[in-house]
DNA sequence: ACCGGATAGTTGATGGCTCAACTATTTTGG
DNA sequence: CCAAAATAGTTGAGCCATCAACTATCCGGT
């Protein structure tokens, strides 16, 4: 119980003598991307977060909601739509949606054709709020990521994140 | 209002007449990246988040605090050390801690040489755990990232990662 | 020696997220 | 055409994170 203990993400924790042992661990290389990739995005979305809390009047979750609105016809779509588009689960969209509601950034309406359904709309309050929110997102946007990195090596993130949000998708 | 609405990352959302224009919107490549990234990180957080829930007794949180325990000197570290290395706030990492120390996980004393200071330190049930949890979790970073990526993807992920991480510490 | 400010950590209130349970509607299979 | 299952969305309870306020200790300068 000293060094066998290190890196309970690459070493023999759990090698039971005598039990199959089918775990692959990381190799260094591997560890070693996949804690920067732990601490890059867990720094990234708090210092992005910061950003909103001072200069915004919507949270991360909220502008992106009303981004994927500002892109739809009408400004609106069904709320199963948009709990697919954000990854969302629906509750967390049901609640998420109710708070920008009673603030006047969306208004709910039933769907016409399916009466299980509903649809969200952005408001013109909404899209001002996004309107006067954009900039310092993008500007925050820029600093932490994407000027950041090379041209390619950002063309590389996002093919990489590609691959993973379709094996998040499917392997789930 | 009907197609310069699109994208507020990109568009011109904020261009009032008259008022000076300084920020620089992301080109469509760029926002792919961004997109990409966005929705991958989500969807894999949710889907190692869920791996933990089928077969782990530990939160991913709370198993990355063991690790960390794990490899340091007498399972020991200072409470900001550990804020520091899991980029927590400290009124989080106290939380959790609390909640874990409940669970038998971790025990907490009083730092030698500095009244103000805590330690932690990981207990044999908490190294029990984490034995336990090991093999299930680095199966799921392999399936949601490492064995999705090629190596050289894999190794650009990690040094972009490492950009955005020192980024999101410096610019904060 | 002392005062001001920085550092370490905790606390409690507030608010958001997760989960399971629920209603209502639509689709599917027999 | 009906029953069972799938889909759409909501609700409320409990848990966790965040924030501001607070205590205690240490350091740095005078």
């Amino acid at each position: 119980m000293r060094d066998d203990v290190a890196a309970a993400d690459s070493a023999g924790a759990g090698t039971a003598v005598g039990e199959a042992e089918q775990v692959r661990w990381l190799d260094t290389d591997q560890q070693w991307a996949w804690r920067r990739f732990l601490e890059g995005t867990s720094r990234f979305f708090e210092a992005l977060g910061d950003a909103h809390e001072d200069d915004i009047q919507v949270s991360l979750g909220e502008y992106h909601l009303l981004v994927q609105l500002s892109e739809a016809p009408d400004w609106t779509l069904r709320m199963s739509a948009l709990a697919d588009f954000l990854a969302l689960s629906r509750s967390r969209l049901t609640h998420t949606v109710a708070r920008m509601e009673k603030r006047g950034l969306v208004t709910r309406r039933p769907a016409p054709g399916d009466r299980r359904g509903v649809h969200c709309v952005m408001t013109d309050a909404g899209y001002a709020v996004l309107v006067a929110a954009a900039p310092a997102h993008v500007t925050a946007v820029r600093r932490l990521l994407v000027d950041v990195l090379d041209a390619d090596e950002l063309t590389t993130l996002g093919r990489a994140m590609a691959k993973v949000a379709h094996a998040a998708r499917t392997g789930a």
